[in-house]
RNA sequence: GCCCCCAUCGUCUAGUGGCCUAGGACACCACCCUUUCAAGGUGGCGGCACGGGUUCGAAUCCCGUUGGGGGUGCCA
């Protein structure tokens, strides 16, 4: 694969959130359009926070949202961690160079000058370089810092335009710790370089940190990549979403019973615009999408714009693709109906009916459970108000007694002749079939009555409406 | 504190000096459709943060103010 190389660089601390989702995203749109490679770089150098299972995690949310190892543009995942020999080569390369140097100041003895400054009444100045001239060698303990050089750092950012910083207010931030082992700012460097990274494409969190990343890629003598920093995914707080705080797992969303495909089409339109309508399909974002057009500003990562995108998936399902999609929730715990009382037909021959109702898979089985049931779920409340009506008792004995007798057990059929009980009642549809409704689902609400009905059987259909005749008396 | 970024309806946004009495989507409200509830249709509510410039003309350009956010680590 030729063409540009674009990365992602989770680290493997907890679930993939939908913010890393979106960054995979545009990264991926991008890579596949200009015929280029998409890396899936693991940072798991912080030994302290890491787990494997989350690498795992973050390569199944991907593969979720299609983006997945079997395609021809995807590379890895690499384990950053396999790379450490190639991060201190290069710090000792920087030492060598000059642009690094050996330093013992430990971060205690830091804070405490810091603090002396305060209590003295002036500002605390960081770590201010002390060691910058020492010329150290190696020993326990002793840190690499990389040497800031005089000037300013221009960083050329493709959807901010440049942003300057002032290379005196960037301290000799460290490259090695003091047991030895890269940071991120190194090793996220380094690996960028070996893997030929061609652009860097990123939240806006990391563009405070771009002039030192920029600086080491110079010193190491290469040519900075292509900058972009996306905006934010913000809470409702406009803080920056986080794990801690924020319900961001895309994990979670997908157990809700969230649509792979309405997920991705929510976040491409997160810091970008599709063109024309915003619900469109994947291939018409991924060639329309340019970096140009990125925003600028923060955006509310919005669960009930999310839902009503996922609303309008669903709606876009042909009834097997539904159904499939839906198994998980018709067939689960919280169905609501025992699994081997479910019946792929009757909900094929009802989908279109179920569809529109549900804003998540999730909501499949409770829109269709009473068809399911061994008996519906009487709800007490519509019980009450629905029988309460003087003519409720002789629309459903005048059903039962239509229904016995009706040739062909059918919508239309079952329709019409409700109408007509109900017009002998004085009632008008709408009223006549609520004590039918209720006899056979249970509830007030639910899917269009006589096709449910329909789908009901006969048999099963005139034994509810009996059992609630009889249970008036 | 210092550095950096950002600023159009509640939210996501269109808008790149005249086409803007600012357009769309979500949410909300009303009405229509109707077999309940949805879905769908129609309509409504609602915005250029503020102050200075530049210009014949500014949501659009410049400066400042205010507000929000991010960064500033031997985390990533």
């Amino acid at each position: 694969m030729t063409g540009p190389r674009l990365r992602i660089a989770p680290s493997p601390t907890g679930y993939f959130h939908v913010g890393g989702a979106r960054t995979a995203l545009f990264n991926w749109a991008l890579a596949r359009q200009l015929g280029g490679t998409f890396v899936l770089r693991i940072e798991d150098t912080d030994t302290e926070r890491n787990r494997p299972e989350w690498t795992q995690g973050i390569i199944d949310a991907l593969a979720w949202l299609g983006i997945s190892a079997d395609d021809p543009h995807f590379e890895g995942p690499y384990l950053q961690s396999s790379y450490t020999a190639q991060h201190i080569a290069a710090a000792l390369q920087l030492v060598e160079s000059g642009n690094a140097y050996y330093c013992d100041v430990s971060a205690a003895e830091i804070e405490a000058r810091n603090q002396q400054a305060v209590d003295a009444g002036s500002i605390a100045q960081g770590y201010g370089g002390w060691s910058r001239d020492r010329n150290l060698g190696p020993g326990p303990d002793r840190v690499v810092r990389f040497r800031v050089p005089e000037g300013t750092t221009v960083v050329r950012d493709v959807v901010r335009g440049d942003v300057e910083f002032d290379n005196s207010l960037i301290e000799d931030f460290v490259l090695l710790r003091g047991n030895g082992a890269p940071v991120f700012m190194l090793a996220n460097v380094v690996d960028d370089m070996h893997m030929k990274i061609s652009h860097v494409m990123r939240a806006e969190e990391h563009l405070s940190n771009t002039p030192k990343q920029q600086l080491l890629w110079e010193a190491l003598g290469e040519q900075p990549p292509v900058w972009a920093h996306l905006p934010l995914l913000v809470n409702e707080q406009r803080k920056k979403i986080s794990k801690r705080r924020d319900k961001v797992a895309l994990e979670q969303y997908r157990a809700e019973g969230f649509l792979p495909d309405a997920m991705v089409n929510y976040l491409m339109t997160l810091g970008w615009t599709p063109k024309g309508p915003e619900v469109q399909p994947w291939e018409q974002m991924e060639s329309d999408f340019r970096l140009e057009d990125v925003h600028l500003s923060p955006a509310f990562f919005d669960v009930r714009k999310l839902a009503a995108f996922n609303g309008d998936y669903i709606r876009m399902l042909s009834a097997g693709e539904f159904l499939e999609a839906s198994r998980p929730y018709l067939l689960g715990p919280d169905a609501g109906f025992p699994a081997d009382r479910f019946d792929e037909s009757k909900f094929l021959a009802i989908a279109g009916h179920v569809q529109p109702r549900c804003i998540t898979l999730a909501d499949a089985p409770g829109v269709v459970d009473f068809l399911f049931l061994a008996d519906p779920v009487i709800d007490a409340d519509s019980w009450a108000k629905v029988f309460s009506g003087a003519q409720a008792t002789a629309v459903l004995r005048g059903a039962i007694s239509a229904y016995e007798s009706l040739p062909d057990w059918n919508a239309d059929a079952l329709k019409s002749a409700l109408e007509v009980i109900g017009a002998a009642n004085e009632l008008k549809l709408g009223k006549a079939q609520a004590p039918v409704r209720v006899a056979i689902t249970g509830r007030a609400v639910g899917p269009p009555l006589f096709e449910a009905i329909e789908v009901l059987g006969r048999e099963e259909s005139m034994r509810r409406l009996r059992k609630a005749e009889a249970a008036l008396d």
